[in-house]
DNA sequence: ACTTCTCCTGCAAACCTTTGCAGTACCCCT
DNA sequence: AGGGGTACTGCAAAGGTTTGCAGGAGAAGT
């Protein structure tokens, strides 16, 4: 029902390769006759079909990104960066959750393989091999994991997790719990890791607990087993779970940060409207969109027109496949307070942010989420 | 350099229909022969090349979802929704931002038509003009909003609107404000609508102020014009604008709800966590998508298996369009409160629940929003 | 032994484009 | 008049798959 290019040929009267030139290199074809074309085209309401283009010329202009949750605010704000990002060089981004399933996320790339010309793959939860087997068929770039050999751009949650750490050993505690992530991430395993290793300097004890849920159920579901941990300050996997965790202390009367302590990752939008706000480490998301988008690009210039005259020449340029690592940095807010072991004459939440260098300026969202005119509005500490 | 069809069909002797029958139609070649060719294909790790499938078989099995704006936290619950419904049926979604922007909106239908057997447009800025021209390029089922002759899912925001503002008469009123939506929203203009009609018959004052970003920050911007109208009371084009203007309120010193009275439409899982809890309105949002889909998979049993012996027949089987409506419900938590003209023995943010049946069961997702143990813990009263 | 079936496989057209190559027409120079 | 451009257009192959049709082989029925 739809008209092709044949129609369009016909009724205005030249052969469809015209009309193809009329809509992909129109400096090819007189004006006289393009205009015509179009005309006939226009009235006719033929539109180019993509697919059939991708046939032949092996670009879409699409690009995949696979996400472990959309749900999750962490993910929006990477989406649209790498939206825009990839508007700009024209090209569209389509979007598609795997509900945490490593299933569902193989599944999807296999449907996304030949209607994009790469997918960005966000936190997955797969198997490094499968990953890795999976690039095979469709060029890859991760986010926020590491895997030999593919591109990739990667948070430095280890270096925030560490600061987490220090922030809380250095305001006195001695007992620290981790609420790790889901089974399969590589960012849990990371913020785990320099986590322990951050808790062992400082001779601090740290339990960890999980694999949990990132969500606010799975926070909320810990707060009885943090209590029982006796950790008197915790970090959790992401914000998401900070939250859930926090109303899990409040309903057990545990009063945040003076009974506990809690720090959350990834400073989203809302971790700055709980009471109290939440410390947390911020992770430039936006950045890691537009980068992996960029990456994903410029790896691709080595497009396949046509199969030409065979596999002849190198094909396997595979130019040093790059790993981006962007830095976070800790960002200190109200629901962290001195521990046990903390000098007598410090007291009250923001008492640690003396020993940090001051710069009020958050790189977050919400400009006005610190109005002035209402209560003291004390602004948040960065650290990075 | 990924296999197709016909390596594979070399490597197993075989024809290369042979290889697609093993594929798409197994039991019609011989067990020993898919044997062989299976193998031959894992071992060169052939996958069949869905946009070529799709060129010839008109189907994708795919479905685009185009929604206003992904990090609105109105959208990922019927995303999931949608996506569930789709998995079920065998389809995947491909979901795209349009950042607001009518245009994107327009270039992203262009974009997915032949990559997909069809579109959910959910809350669509677009004219109607160009939704019924760009239907007939691709299947389209519009969500939040009625188009003329195209299948679409509503949720009934007129309804309540009217709820709410009753609400808000009840409680004493008399001086209200809308904070509209975005310009080209067709729910916007049924509120509008339905809201004006209620508070005339109830002879309340309504100021419309709008259009606004549908955001945060479009709500926190407009406290102060709020407080000028003198209203006593707002409701808000959606949940998120009305923590933007709880926060404003705030910021100006308005103390909610005995100062102000605020209503939401949406009833996000955050506006549970404010303080105080918001009364709004919620939308089924879950079995929207579900719905959406499930039309637009009806809609499309019409498939077109290669173009046969051409348009014989009555290919225009435009058979009723339907239009499903949801119904909707006010869920009254904290955020409203008596006005100046209530009966003076009432006081108090809860003062009416008991004007209506009090159903505390509440369809929200997060069970843990009433821990128990904690604050009283006044139940969510649904009114519908 | 002949027909009729069933089961399997191959052939080739079709889906809608893009693009290298070749051909035509015309103009400008010398 | 002949040579070399330039500007445009047509031809046909190619891309990877599906599918109606027909043919071959063997089995079963008469």
């Amino acid at each position: 029902m739809p008209a092709t290019i044949r129609d369009v040929a016909r009724a205005s009267g030249v052969h469809i390769s015209t009309v193809s030139r009329t809509f992909s290199a129109p400096h090819l074809v007189n004006p006289e006759t393009r205009n015509r074309v179009l005309a006939c085209a226009e009235r006719l309401g033929y539109r180019p079909n993509r697919a059939a283009r991708a046939l032949i010329t092996g670009r879409t202009h699409n690009i995949g990104l696979i996400v472990a949750d959309i749900a999750n605010p962490f993910f929006p704000p990477l989406i649209k960066a790498a939206e825009s990002q990839a508007r700009q060089r024209d090209y569209h981004i389509f979007v598609a959750d795997t509900n945490e399933d490593p299933a569902v996320e193989e599944d999807l790339v296999h449907a996304l393989a030949k209607q994009v010309d790469g997918v960005l793959l966000c936190s997955p939860r797969m198997s490094n091999s499968l990953i890795e087997q999976l690039s095979r068929e469709v060029p890859l770039v991760v986010i926020n994991r590491q895997v030999a050999g593919l591109p990739a751009v990667v948070m430095d949650v280890g270096q925030g997790a560490r600061l987490a750490i220090e922030h809380l050993t250095g305001l006195g505690h001695r007992d620290l719990a981790l609420l790790a992530g889901p089974r399969g991430s590589w960012t849990s395993r990371e913020i785990r890791r320099s986590a322990t290793a951050a808790a062992r300097a400082a001779e601090a004890r740290l339990t960890v607990l999980g694999p949990n849920a990132p969500t606010e159920d799975g926070g909320f579901a810990m707060a009885e087993q943090v209590r029982r941990t006796g950790a008197t300050a915790v970090l959790t996997y992401n914000d998401l779970m900070a939250i859930g965790l926090l109303e899990g202390l409040d309903a057990l009367g545990l009063r945040v940060p003076q009974d506990i302590s809690v720090v959350g990752i990834d400073d989203i939008a809302l971790s700055r409207l709980t009471r109290p706000k939440l410390t947390t480490v911020a992770t430039p998301t936006a950045a890691a969109g537009r980068t992996a988008v960029d990456m994903l690009l410029q790896h691709d210039k080595s497009a396949s027109p046509r199969t030409g005259r065979g596999r002849s020449g190198t094909s396997d340029d595979r130019r040093t496949t790059a790993q981006v690592t962007l830095q976070t940095e800790l960002v200190i807010r109200d629901s962290t307070g001195v521990g046990p072991a903390a000098p007598a004459h410090r007291a009250g939440p923001a008492a640690a942010a003396d020993r940090y260098a001051t710069s009020p300026a958050v790189p977050g969202s919400h400009g006005h989420a610190d109005p002035g005119s209402a209560a003291p509005a004390t602004p948040d500490v960065v650290v990075s």
